[in-house]
RNA sequence: GGCCCAUUCGUCUAGUGGCCUAGGACACCGCCCUCUCACGGCGGCGGCACGGGUUCGAAUCCCGUAUGGGCCUCCA
């Protein structure tokens, strides 16, 4: 049997980080055994419904590397067939009407359970399901019985879901059943929650693919941290490409209990996959987000920008602070710098031809023997009075690539009068 | 309240009865490297929620308790 699993977002909203974990699951599932992965929007209940929210996730998807099979399908086009089907089961006498709606009758006696793919056997009293409205009273049919219709008409294998889904499971099972159709297996991941232990949201820090992607995350870096929460290929294993993960993916080794978005792991990890790229590579996924963030620096002195910070940033949104001083002005705290000695530096400086990074250390370690005083006394007021901030990129590159025109104007700036 | 799910270092996890004196990674702390910040290297701190069983032997199996979470919508 060929495996094909669903992504069933609904589109009240920005795709949510969770969201993206539960699809990333589904995915890998699917791509690690030659099945299919399909895009269904569940937006059945259209007060909801954002208009802009299915195209932005399909836009956030694609950034981050899930493709889908087929056209992508609505819940709110198979209205008509739920309804059919809805009659039917009212003929049966598996359903009946209540004020207008269609309610399907669950079973007072005996238990429904599944053996949940990653949870083992669960099995929930009989007495617990209520009567659920599968078609409301205007029409269209509600996400319990409009969900698992199309399970059965897609010839979904395997749902993968979130655990919020567990007990909805069971009523869907019963109303595939009266449908006369084996359910498919079922899988149901754990949440992820924020540092608080509580359902990750805004306040926790970025949650939308769209937020992660303007602080300049790597999308393979975000998903090597999200296949890492929830499953683990062994326990030494952290850095892996998305083929790697692919092949060695299975559900048994998906962990059931929740996970908590550790911010901090993620930028360590972006960081590692940052320092891993080529300096090519690197300058034009650089060049590529500063034109997301509509910051149109001059590309090729980007490009010589980039292998100054790639060792000291963790997410391409900490760039522009970084390398800022090489695109404008600078307005350096005059309490961190020293007059005479940049007094000294502007001297030091003014014979060095050609400047280029050798020869402006070698000025520089001559300058600190002349002065009598240690290296990084020395270049901190250096620092400060040319990139404004006393954490910068490497002093004798950065000088390089300020130009000595530039650099020589703003040590002169703050030195002393000779 | 009812039903269901979960519980290994602060965090993500390895572990499926003896290999565990519980391993790795992030974070944190210290040292080294060093022009700042980082990177990198080395080392350290730190955990099987609790209580009963079962067994020669339990992080691993069973029961209970506690804690956290989910659902109980004509939401998905």
């Amino acid at each position: 049997m060929t495996v094909r699993v669903r992504m069933a977002p609904s589109p009240t909203g920005f795709l949510h980080i969770g969201g993206v974990h539960t699809f990333l699951f589904n995915w890998l599932y699917a791509r690690g055994r030659g099945g299919e992965c399909l895009l269904r929007i569940e937006n059945t209940d259209t007060s909801r419904e954002v208009t802009e929210a299915v195209d932005q996730i399909q836009r956030s998807l694609a950034w981050i590397g899930i493709d889908w099979d087929r056209p992508v399908t609505f819940q709110l086009d198979a209205m008509e067939r739920c309804r059919e089907l809805a009659a039917k089961l009212v003929a049966d006498g598996a359903a009946y009407e209540d004020e207008g709606a269609i309610r399907f009758r669950m079973p007072d006696d005996g238990s429904t359970g599944w053996d949940d793919a990653v949870r083992g056997r669960i099995e929930v009293p009989n007495a617990q399901l209520e009567d659920v409205v599968i078609v409301r009273s205007d029409g269209r049919a509600t996400y319990n019985f409009a969900s698992p219709v199309e399970d059965m008409d897609d010839g979904i294998t395997h749902v993968i879901r979130g655990e919020d889904h567990i007990s909805n499971t069971p009523k869907q099972i019963q109303i595939l059943r009266a449908l006369g159709h084996e359910p498919p297996v079922y899988a149901h991941l754990g949440s992820i929650l924020g540092p608080d232990g509580k359902k990750l949201s805004k306040r926790h820090g970025a949650v939308s693919v769209d937020e992660f992607r303007a602080a300049g995350y790597l999308s393979e870096a975000l998903v090597n941290f999200l296949a890492l929460i929830g499953w683990a290929p062994d326990g030494e294993t952290t850095e892996m490409t998305v083929a790697e993960i692919v092949e060695r993916f299975t559900l048994e080794a998906v962990s059931s209990s929740p996970g908590t978005f550790d911010y901090a792991k993620l930028d360590w990890l972006n960081g590692r996959y940052l320092r891993a790229l080529t300096p090519d590579a690197y300058a034009d996924r650089l060049l590529v987000f500063l034109h997301e963030q509509s910051i149109g620096w001059d590309k090729e002195r980007v490009r010589a920008a980039a292998p100054l910070v790639q060792e000291k940033i963790g997410r391409f949104e900490e760039f522009p602070g970084m390398v800022g001083f090489l695109f404008g002005f600078v307005d350096p705290d005059v309490t961190l710098l020293d007059p005479a000695i940049l007094a000294a530096a502007g001297k030091a400086f003014d014979p060095v031809e050609p400047w280029v990074a050798a020869g402006i250390e070698v000025a520089l370690k001559a300058l600190c023997e002349e002065l009598g005083r240690k290296p990084k006394e020395v270049f901190l007021p250096i620092r400060v009075a040319v990139t404004g901030s006393r954490i910068s990129p490497g002093l004798y590159e950065s000088l390089e690539l300020l130009g000595k025109d530039t650099s020589l104007a703003r040590i002169r700036a703050h030195a002393a009068a000779s």
